[in-house]
RNA sequence: GGCGGCGUAGCCCAGUGGUUAGAGCAUCCGGCUCAUACCCGGAGUGUCGAGGGUUCGAAUCCCCCCGCCGCCA
């Protein structure tokens, strides 16, 4: 069996998961399945990338060992995946202990070599971008990418000598034009290359937080060298020579454009001096805008694919699974892969309904509907071959494959839909309803469709597994592999349980579905952007009507007093701002709305438990109260 | 500033010298009834960013200008 050895970049833990991280590990996931599905011995790597000085700061102003604070960040990134179906082999992180071995192994190697040697750096550093930058690099003595402080470093490090690969880059760049796609991106590197290349520091002196140098205790590792090495670590480098014998090089690794030098020049370099194969492959995608506009941690407009993907589960009414491969489907199908996306609800709407929901789930349904109301459920058997449908349905499915592996991901998708539109078109010629019971013609037709829906569905399993595992299940049929795809496969006599649409349309014209203007929407990433509050969150509040028992002014305090309240079963202490305003005496007897479920919080050393609603402007206050009598307790809604 | 890319139908994009410039979505009209107001068929609409040039012929090649983007400095 032929080996696919395919990787995605690894992802930093001070980030977490957001739309375009996660697109990326689809694309590489989809890619994978497809691989599989095609009978190669796949190996699949992502993880998480966990060392820099800026993690050892934030874990240290958080009062964590660097360590515990990774662990639980890695594993925020490997839940997203296990949510999202992301098939990978391995999740690395560049803590395992494998992984550490193998660095040094690397470093030590090179060093021997004379690859790695003794230098000094003098210059400017971000802590931010974990950048080291040139005096002419700095904007206003900033930082040019993030525009934060820099700090002047002088320190003794070690250098890898990247200069001597120059012309040895360039000669197998040139021999190898499919090294780096896409076309834009090579020839990037190939100006970059040319432009000459400097020896680059790769350890630092001043942080703890990574991997030794080996011969060096004073010295830790630059994050990007040891960050690279995880695609070696994690084929079995350093625990495994077999396997790593059978996977190395990789085949594939994808990246966002944003690290194609680090990929591009420093890791074959790398590889170069150590003496390894290089990947056959790198695949530079781009990023994922969100509503036009640029996603960003700071801008603090990111998506939480989970959060989105339950959110839509509720708009269509589907299952988070089903939820998940429509987020699969829009990433893959929207945007030609490689190319900057925009992540827009009023076209995720579009897609759903109009590929899905229409043309899909459509099809599943009218073709389900016609077998019962024909044939009782059962799939009739074929009399003849309708070579014109099976010879559309070959030509499909070989351009498929074909774009599969130029990893045009989109145009694939669009040629199983020119199959979905055959399918639909071929009901409409045929008019099953014309066809008397029991004919061949008319079971022919339904054998003929309920096939076609069948090699769709395995054609679309790289894209959504979920749904391609419920239908082909009906089909007593569930198939791991692209050689179940000849026509006629399908097993006759099987009765097929009816089930409802999959991707219910979602009404985007009529306000009475309840999602009036859901068209409309985009996607929320501040809660209450326009001022307005989700029912939800307003049932997240527990109010209650409280008799005041008692109230003392709280000692030394102007403002403050103390007040008991029944809540019917139970009392409660609760201290409010309101002595300016009210008298101890006069709130005795009162009933007021208080909140029950509000955080415990001290005030002047007396724990409030709950909050008492006022009104009140800079002048005056008024407690909030009741206008009939009505038991203390009673809840408020 | 240097190198490169892009600008085509309301929207997103395909098309790199040759008959009336294309697909999808959206729109409108017609049809069908198995189906999720769905599906099928049909209809469009474009100074192919502006100007100039080469050519029998240019969205396509060349020059220049405008706008956007990427990499580098």
């Amino acid at each position: 069996m032929e080996k696919f050895y395919i990787t995605t970049a690894i992802y930093y833990v001070n980030d977490i998961p957001h739309i375009g991280s996660v697109s990326e590990a689809i694309a590489t996931d989809v890619i994978a399945r497809y691989k599989r599905l095609k009978g190669f011995d796949v190996f699949f790597s992502t993880g998480t990338d966990e060392h820099s000085q800026k993690i050892e700061n934030r874990a240290i102003s958080e009062g964590v060992e660097p360590q515990k604070f990774v662990d639980k960040a890695s594993a925020v990134w490997k839940n997203t995946f296990d949510k999202l179906r992301i098939s990978y082999n391995r999740f690395i992180r560049t803590s395992d202990n494998d992984h550490v071995q193998v660095v040094q192994d690397f470093f030590n190697k090179l060093y021997e070599k004379g690859d790695i040697y003794p230098g000094k750096y003098e210059g400017w550093y971000c802590i931010r971008e974990e950048m080291f930058l040139k005096d002419s690099d700095l904007i206003d003595g900033k930082c040019p990418y993030c525009g934060g402080e820099v700090q002047k470093i002088q320190e003794e490090n070690y250098f890898f000598r990247l200069s001597k690969y120059r012309d040895v880059l360039l000669k197998y760049y040139e021999e190898h034009k499919d090294f780096l796609r896409p076309e834009s991106r090579y020839n990037e590197i190939v100006n970059v290359i040319k432009s000459g290349l400097q020896d680059v520091s790769v350890s630092r002196k001043s942080f703890k937080f990574g991997i030794t140098v080996p011969f060096d205790e004073t010295q830790t590792i630059y994050v990007w060298f040891d960050a690279l090495i995880n695609y070696l670590t994690a084929a079995g480098f350093y625990n495994d020579k077999e396997k790593f014998e059978k996977y190395w090089p990789a085949n594939l690794h994808i990246i966002g454009k944003d690290i194609t030098r680090f990929h591009g020049i420093i890791w074959p370099a790398m590889l170069l001096s150590y003496g390894l194969p290089l990947p056959g492959s790198i695949f530079a995608h781009g990023f994922w805008n969100l509503e036009g506009t640029r996603m960003s941690k700071s801008l603090g407009n990111v998506v939480h694919p989970v959060d989105f993907v339950n959110k839509f589960s509720e708009i269509a009414q589907i299952n988070e699974d089903l939820s998940i491969d429509v987020l699969r489907y829009y990433l893959s199908r929207e945007i030609n892969f490689g190319q900057d996306g925009d992540f827009k609800m009023e076209t995720y709407l579009k897609r759903y309904n109009a590929d899905l929901a229409n043309d899909y789930g459509n099809l599943i349904n009218r073709t389900l509907t016609m077998l019962y109301k024909y044939n009782d459920g059962t799939v009739p058997s074929l009399t003849h071959l309708d070579n014109e449908a099976i010879k559309f349905m070959e030509d499909k499915k070989s351009e498929y494959m074909r774009y599969m592996d130029e990893l045009n991901l989109s145009i694939a998708l669009e040629e199983v839909w020119q199959i979905i539109s055959y399918l639909n078109n071929y009901i409409q010629v045929k008019e099953p309803w014309n066809l008397n019971r029991g004919s061949s013609e008319l079971n022919d037709v339904l054998y003929n469709l309920i096939e076609g829906i069948r090699i769709t569905t395995i054609l679309l399993l790289p894209f959504m597994p979920f749904i391609g595992e419920i239908i082909l299940k009906l089909m007593d049929s569930y198939s791991g592999d692209f050689n179940k795809l000849t026509w006629g496969d399908l097993k006759s006599g099987i009765k097929i349980q009816k089930i409802p649409p999959i991707f219910p349309r979602i009404n985007l014209l009529t306000k009475s579905a309840g999602y009036r203007g859901v068209e409309k929407e985009k996607i929320e990433v501040k809660e209450s952007e326009e001022g307005n509050i989700k029912y939800n969150d307003f049932s997240k509040l527990d109010l209650r009507v409280a008799e005041i028992l008692s109230a003392n002014r709280v000692p030394d305090s102007e403002k403050l007093i103390k007040i008991n309240v029944s809540l019917g079963k139970e009392e409660r202490t609760i201290v409010a701002g309101i002595g300016k305003f009210y008298s101890p005496e006069e709130l005795v007897g009162k009933k007021i709305i208080i909140i029950k479920n509000l955080e415990p919080r001290e005030l002047m050393g007396i724990k409030s438990n709950g909050m008492l609603l006022a009104a009140s402007n800079n002048a005056e206050l008024s407690l909030i109260t009741i206008d009939r009598d009505i038991d203390a307790g009673t809840k408020i809604n």
